[in-house]
DNA sequence: CAGGCATATGCTCATTGCAGCATATACGGT
DNA sequence: ACCGTATATGCTGCAATGAGCATATGCCTG
């Protein structure tokens, strides 16, 4: 997960990821396209592939570099886990605050309350 | 989309996300739930901050840190357009390969996953 | 099998980013 | 006003990382 994040978080290698969405691309052709150095194009396709992201298939001298989608459906279901934060309406941190709000003492900050929603 | 990424990629800022998503908490909370010096827990929330990941909330000399979903939600919604990668059956890879392989010479399947080494 | 194309690797340099420590600032209680 | 608590900021050192350039490796074709 936290290597799926890092490889996209790279401006280039997330254009990379970008482009490999409309289907496989050679190193030449996605440095042409993006306006990359081949060799940089090599090194973001590594980390990209180290991080299960796209997969090779080479073609002739080519080599064709495919988008994975395993990585990414992962990192949905990780976010599938926040969906609350913004389906469900109401606002955790102003419920927390007009709750102790009418708390007059503020020495004693009980934190957890009722936060826990279920996962 | 990249400063979401990046502000995630990090570990440390990740188990913050992570621990936020049961509540608010306060900056000292949060280091000491998750080992972490102070002054690095404020960094790292103020990275979150600027990703608009969480939102700050005074209350007395504390700072209750709250995790926001927009970002997150922004994140899903790209997620969606790859959905098709995983969802749909066919293989862009396989498609496009079994199309222009007319080369009689079957591209063989060798999955070798060590570089050969330069001797 | 020599030569050329496509890609990968190695090296250097510059930048970035995180951790640690010290210190500044904000706020409340006494 | 003074002190303690809570948080933010500044600075330094160090490790990670990306870009550029040169070069090695792999594979096809004549």
């Amino acid at each position: 997960m936290l290597e799926t994040l890092a490889a996209l978080a790279e401006p280039n290698r997330f254009r990379i990821v970008e482009l490999l969405r409309d289907g496989p691309q050679s190193v030449n052709a996605i440095g042409a396209t993006l306006g990359l150095n081949q060799p940089q194009v090599s090194k973001h396709l590594r980390v990209l592939k180290a991080a299960a992201l796209v997969e090779v298939e080479p073609l002739a001298q080519q080599r064709l570099y495919a988008l994975r989608g395993e990585p990414l459906r992962e990192l949905q279901t990780w976010l599938d886990g926040y969906r609350e934060l913004w389906e469900e309406r109401f606002d955790q941190l102003d419920n927390l605050l007009t709750e102790m709000s009418q708390a007059p003492s503020p020495t004693s900050i009980r934190k957890d309350k009722r936060h826990a929603k279920r996962k």
